[in-house]
DNA sequence: ATGAATATGAGAATCAGTATCAATATGGGA
DNA sequence: TCCCATATTGATACTGATTCTCATATTCAT
């Protein structure tokens, strides 16, 4: 059984949220946590539904509500009208870099862009909260 | 009669598609062109129906679609799931600046972060098409 | 003016996501 | 351990934005 960390991170959310645990949980837990990518609902519903056969769309929506909300992942917001949940526990701020033929996804950091953001956000007035970079273009084995 | 040069553009566009003019287009063009600011279908669909009140939804639709197609416009699609549309003729590129409070719109551009972005996509191997950057954070007034 | 092609408006259909609700499961106390 | 208030679940109905369909109306080259 693996994932400690993550499952003691639900479990206190769960709790001090007057919230129950569930089998239906802690499998979409273990099962979310395994899969290293980006997920959509439709996909994460998909992997789910093998091992917990009876499982409903909805649980699976409200369970990757919980996770974002217990600080366990993010809500990825891209042009396709899908939203996709992406792990934050040990992973680092990023953004994403796209590939508009093959899908590729790649993540990408600049501390340089992140200061600037941050400087251009101050120079209106603004307190930044957050933001989201995607870069679009065309991959290496794409473009040949 | 103003707009004279997005009319051409738009008229040439549709000619050059095998498209027709029609009073809708051309009501629809106008006004979206006088309005200055970030529109949602909805609020054009609003603004429309008082000049051309037989127009349907599904028109305003259409049509704002082939704007894009014409290079007039460009969708902007936030995390409230309504897609936006905003002028690109005599309109420099530009990012957005959000307050997550009232909803302000600033539009911003750092040609570092242009230009660092540039290179990060070139350091993994992408030739970069376009990006989205979306700041969120708290104005000056709503901090108070 | 004519006819072939396109545009329109109304409403049905779609699609991701949310709300509802009756049945079930959980977990802190007696 | 059993009780029971409370939360969770799965099925399904419902949203809201957008797209599709189709019969009718309009455009435009001839």
């Amino acid at each position: 059984m693996a994932y400690e960390e993550e499952r003691k991170i639900f479990s206190e959310y769960v709790k001090s949220n007057n919230l129950k645990h569930s089998e239906q949980r802690e499998k979409i837990l273990e099962i979310f946590l395994g899969i290293e990518k980006h997920v959509t609902v439709e996909e994460l519903y998909k992997v789910v539904k093998d091992k917990l056969p009876g499982v409903g769309y909805a649980t699976i929506y409200r369970t990757v509500k919980l996770f974002c909300g217990s600080g366990l992942c993010c809500e990825l917001i891209l042009e396709d009208g899908m939203t996709r949940y992406e792990h934050l526990h040990g992973h680092e701020h990023h953004d994403h870099l796209i590939c508009e033929k093959c899908g590729r996804f790649v993540e990408v950091v600049d501390n340089g862009i992140e200061k600037l953001q941050e400087k251009l956000a101050r120079a209106n007035g603004f307190v930044l909260k957050k933001h989201r970079l995607q870069l679009y273009g065309l991959c290496e084995k794409c473009r040949k």
